[in-house]
DNA sequence: CGGATATCAGGGAAACTGATATTA
DNA sequence: CTAATATCAGTTGCCCTGATATCC
C-alpha cells in the first residue's frame, strides 16, 4: 500500500528547476534549449536525418524541422541530399555550429555539476544508468519510437 | 575520461517520453498535466496558498494562478480567505476534486510502473532518492526570485 | 519603508494534430 | 499499395516578464 506515487512529479520538478538556467545558458549563445540539445545529438551523429533526430528526441518530425530552421538559416547546421535516397536529407554541424556547441559546453557542464552536486561519484554513475533505463523502458513500449535503442 | 555529459539531455528525453502518456491520462479526467500535478500537491497540503504552491512547483505565482483558474471554475478546488492574514487566500480540494484525483491515480501509477519497469525494487528506492536530492540541490541554489533590478 | 501576495496583460518556446507531396 | 520522409498550416499547454494594488 501507499506507493511512492510521485516519481513523475519529482522528475517534472527537476526539469522545471533546470529549465530557466538551461535556457539562460543557451540564450547566451544565441539559441534555444531545443536547438542546443538537437545540435549536441547532431555532433555525435553526423549525417542523421531530421526524422531520425526527431525520433531520438521523442518529438514529431515537424517539431524537429521547426527547431532546425533557424539553425540552417544561421549557418550552424548544413543540409545535404542523401545520394542513396532521393527523399532523405542529411544533417551536419558546420564548423561554426561545432564551435558554438563547444563554447557552450562549460556552462552546461557547470549546470550539470550543480544538479548532481549532492551525489557521490558512484551515485552519479548509478543515477545516469537508471535514467537511461527508464528512458529505454518508455521508448520500447511503443507509443513512439518503434526501432533502435538510444545511446 | 569521457564525462557523462548528457545527463540533462536524458532527463529531457524521459520527460518528453512521459509527457504524451501523462497528458493523455490527465485529459481522460478532463484536465491538463499541470492541473493534475497541482491537485496532487494540494491533496497533501490542504490550505496552502497559490504562491507557496507555485514555489514548490518551481513556477511563478502568475503561472500557478492561471493553472488554478479552471479548477476553481470547475469546482475541483475551493478558495478560502485566511482569517489570520488579510491578503492570503488558502486553497483546498473539494470532494469532487479529491474524487477526480483518486480516480486518476491508477492510470498514473500504471505509467510510473512502466517508467521504472526495468529497475529492481532496491534501485527504484535509490532512483527516487537521487531525484529528490538533485531537485533539492537546484532548489537551494537560489536562482528563483531574482527580482529584477533597476527602476 | 520593504517584502510577500494576488492579479491583469502580453509574449514566447516548444510541443501537438491534420494534410499533402514525394519516394523507396 | 504501404511506409517513411519532408513540409505547410494551425493549435495548445504552459512557462515567462512587466506592472499594479493590497496587506503585514
Amino acid at each position: 500500500m501507499e506507493r511512492q506515487g510521485n516519481l513523475i512529479y519529482v522528475i517534472k520538478q527537476v526539469d522545471l528547476a533546470l529549465r530557466p538556467r538551461f535556457f539562460e545558458a543557451c540564450a547566451s549563445a544565441g539559441m534555444t534549449a531545443a536547438q542546443y540539445t538537437a545540435m549536441t545529438v547532431l555532433e555525435q551523429r553526423p549525417g542523421i536525418t531530421s526524422s531520425e533526430l526527431a525520433r531520438r528526441s521523442f518529438v514529431r518530425a515537424q517539431t524537429m524541422a521547426a527547431t532546425m530552421d533557424p539553425l540552417l538559416d544561421g549557418g550552424l547546421v548544413r543540409r545535404e541530399r542523401d545520394p542513396l535516397h532521393g527523399r532523405r536529407i542529411l544533417l551536419y554541424l558546420t564548423e561554426r555550429g561545432a564551435e558554438v556547441v563547444a563554447g557552450l559546453a562549460p556552462r552546461v557542464n557547470e549546470l550539470e555539476e550543480l544538479l548532481v552536486s549532492d551525489l557521490s561519484e558512484h551515485e552519479r554513475v548509478q543515477f545516469a544508468d537508471y535514467l537511461r533505463r527508464c528512458r529505454n523502458a518508455l521508448g520500447e513500449a511503443g507509443h513512439r519510437v518503434p526501432a533502435t535503442i538510444l545511446p
